[in-house]
DNA sequence: ACCGCAACCTGTACGC
DNA sequence: TGCGTACAGGTTGCGG
C-alpha cells in the first residue's frame, strides 16, 4: 500500500496494536524480504528478540518501529517499506498463515502477532541504527533510520520546506511528475497522488520544472497536501484486497479520485475525457483541457 | 552530478 | 479452457 496516506493508515494501526510490547521472536520465511538487512535473516531475527517496540514513525512511504536500548531510549529501529504489495497485519497468533507471509513477529505477552505479507516482494524490513535527522532544522522526528537520511521530508510534515522544494525544482532539468516521484525532493508521493496533485494544480506531467513559477509550485504542493489528507481521512486508496490496513480493511478513496485510473471518463471540472499517457513504463492520467501539454516536454 | 530507464517479483484481467 | 500479453500504487543501480 504504497503511498503516504496508505502507509500512514498502517502506522496508526501499529501505534494502537504494537506500541510498548516486547518482542519474543521473529521468524523470516523469505530471505528476500530482509535482503537489505546486510548481516542476514538470522541476525535480523536475533536483533529483535527481547526488544521493546516504541511508537511507530513515518517519513514519506517509510515506516519504522523504534526499539528500546537497555537504558530505555531508542538507538535502533525496524525499518519497513511496503513496496508495491507489502502489508503489515496484526491478528490472533493462531490464525491461518497467509500465502505470502514473509516475516512473522511474535510478542512476549502471547497476544496478537505482527506479520509482513508481501506478494511481489518489492517491500522489505531491516533493523538499522537511528541517526540525527538531516532535514527541517530540528523540526523533524529528531532521529531517523540511517538508510533514509537522504529522503526528503514529506509534505504533511512540519519540517517540509516549501521554499527549498521550489528552489530544487528550478535547479532540475526534468518534468514535474518525475520530480514529484523523486523521493529525495519530496517524499511520500507516488503515481496515484502525483496524478491527483497535478490535476488539482492544472499542470501537465511533462511541465519542465526549471521554468516553474512559485505560484505553480505552490499549487502542486497544495494539491498534494489536500489530496493526501483527504485520502487519509477515509482510510487511503485501495483498488483490491492488496492494499489494506493492519486489520485487513480497505480504504475508500478510490471513488474520490479525479484523474488516476479514469481514462476516457469525463473530467470532473470540464467534462473532457481523461487521457492516459505512457510515462516511465507506467501510466499518467490527465485532462487534455485543464492540463494542456507544454510546448517543451520533459 | 544528473537524468532516465531496466530490472527486480507475482498475480490478475483480458483478448483470441 | 488455455495461452499470450499487458498491466499493477516502488526503489535501486547502472549506463549515458
Amino acid at each position: 500500500m504504497p503511498e503516504l496516506p496508505e502507509v500512514e493508515v498502517v502506522r496508526r494501526g501499529l501505534d494502537r496494536w504494537t506500541t510498548g510490547r516486547t518482542i519474543a521472536s521473529a521468524e523470516v520465511l523469505h530471505p528476500r524480504s530482509v535482503r537489505r538487512h546486510a548481516p542476514g535473516p538470522a541476525d535480523f531475527a536475533g536483533r529483535l528478540a527481547g526488544r521493546t517496540v516504541l511508537a511507530p514513525r513515518r517519513r514519506g512511504k517509510y515506516l519504522w518501529l523504534p526499539l528500546t536500548a537497555p537504558d530505555g531510549t531508542a538507538d535502533e529501529a525496524v525499518l519497513a517499506h511496503l513496496g508495491m504489495s507489502g502489508q503489515l497485519l496484526v491478528g490472533e497468533p493462531d490464525r491461518e498463515r497467509e500465502k505470502h507471509l514473509r516475516v512473522r513477529i511474535a510478542f512476549a505477552d502471547g497476544g496478537r502477532d505482527l506479520r509482513f505479507v508481501d506478494q511481489r516482494t518489492f517491500g522489505h524490513l531491516m533493523v538499522t541504527d537511528l541517526v540525527p535527522d538531516a532535514v527541517g532544522g530540528g523540526k523533524g522526528p529528531g532521529l531517523v533510520p540511517e538508510p533514509i537520511v537522504h529522503i526528503a521530508a514529506d509534505p504533511l510534515e512540519d519540517a517540509f520546506d516549501a521554499e527549498a522544494f521550489f528552489r530544487a525544482l528550478r535547479r532540475r532539468k526534468t518534468g514535474i511528475k518525475r520530480a514529484l516521484l523523486d523521493q529525495s525532493l519530496i517524499s511520500g508521493v507516488g503515481n496515484i497522488y502525483a496524478d491527483e496533485a497535478l490535476w488539482r494544480a492544472r499542470l501537465h506531467w511533462a511541465r519542465p520544472t526549471d521554468t516553474m513559477t512559485r505560484a505553480e509550485a505552490a499549487r502542486v504542493l497544495e494539491g498534494a497536501q489536500d489530496v493526501m489528507e483527504a485520502a487519509l481521512a477515509v482510510g487511503g486508496t485501495s483498488f483490491d484486497s492488496l492494499y489494506v490496513d493492519v486489520n485487513g480493511d480497505s480504504g475508500y478513496f478510490e471513488r474520490s479520485l479525479d484523474a488516476y485510473g479514469r481514462r476516457d471518463q469525463p473530467c470532473r471540472r470540464c467534462g473532457t475525457p481523461i487521457r492516459r499517457d505512457e510515462f516511465m513504463n507506467r501510466s499518467s492520467f490527465s485532462c487534455p483541457v485543464c492540463q494542456p501539454r507544454p510546448r517543451r516536454m520533459r
